[in-house]
DNA sequence: GACAAAATAGAACGATCGTGCTATAAACTG
DNA sequence: CAGTTTATAGCACGATCGTTCTATTTTGTC
């Protein structure tokens, strides 16, 4: 599987880092093509339609923050120091080189909160995604002795994640 | 002042309640004309450019969390009933029915925080205000006894903001 | 290197964007 | 009511939007 892949993760990367800054829907296929010195045509035809495009865009988000926050933090021992990993990797990557304007799921999730649809719906996951893997590394550290046994592990994700 | 100021007020109402929902570079000049029943030009005349309707915007949200939010407060005793006033409007505030899509500070920081210029200074502006209103209330409890002495206002402010 | 397949370019579409202009209609003032 | 100011409509502009078509170039395979 050749150029075809490289170029639309590249189209992907870009876009990523615009959306960072001027959102979701502030993307344009135009603005993108200038940026990567392609034809508009030529970029479109990798996505059948915008909001694919866009849907594309929230999940190469999700697979960057699934590999810079959270398998780094899985390869600290288990309870507290991955729990503080995953504390640390977090803040770090909303100053991620290429986010320049920050954390994209807070921005996506300011614009996608009164518009139903596939991109809010995708959004809902990864954010129940998330939760869980917190609550999951709460109840480790809970079985490691590292925080009190009656922690409500669903309470604890939930005030880490504010 | 005739009726120029009043379409001009409706006008910004409308627009308020679009920016709660789309943001407030989602608003448009030709869908607002549609949703008030005017032509785009009609509408277009009432403000000098599209920057300068944003700006009006804003600045009718901050009137209106003025009235709504702040002036309600001072009508209550000084110290710790007017700090539970300012929390319990702020809270309503969001749910208003002329923000179906909460509040409209929140979305404007979001997209505009990274972008310059008057609409973010004007947002900059808004905050220090209320940041500086919520650190009086918090030093007028203090002299009334209702907060510990040594308490940093600023900081008390700021943890009330989040 | 020939040939099929895949990737890109180019042009055009209807729509909408923000913003001017000019004319008409409505609202105030005397 | 007459006259003037003010508010609104209508139209057109260049630009950009997302999208669809048809070439043309580039890539990968035998």
């Amino acid at each position: 599987m050749g150029k075809g892949r490289r170029t639309r993760r590249a189209i992907l990367d870009t876009a990523l880092a615009e959306t960072s800054t001027v959102g979701l829907a502030g993307i344009s296929i135009g603005g993108l093509a200038r940026k990567m010195e392609l034809s508009k045509s030529g970029l479109f035809a990798h996505f059948g339609s915008k909001e694919d495009l866009q849907l594309e865009v929230l999940a190469t988000a999700r697979d960057r923050f699934v590999e810079s926050v959270i398998v780094p933090a899985l390869r600290l021992p288990r309870g507290e120091p991955r729990i503080r990993g995953l504390f640390d990797n977090w803040l770090q990557w909303s100053r991620a080189s290429f986010l320049p304007g920050g954390c994209p799921f807070i921005a996506a999730a300011n614009e996608l909160d009164d518009v139903p649809g596939p991109l809010r719906d995708f959004l809902v996951d990864a954010q129940r995604d998330w939760l869980e893997t917190l609550a999951t590394a709460a109840r480790i550290a809970v079985e490691e002795g590292h925080l009190a046994r009656d922690l409500d592990v669903g309470q604890f994700a939930y005030e880490f994640y504010s």
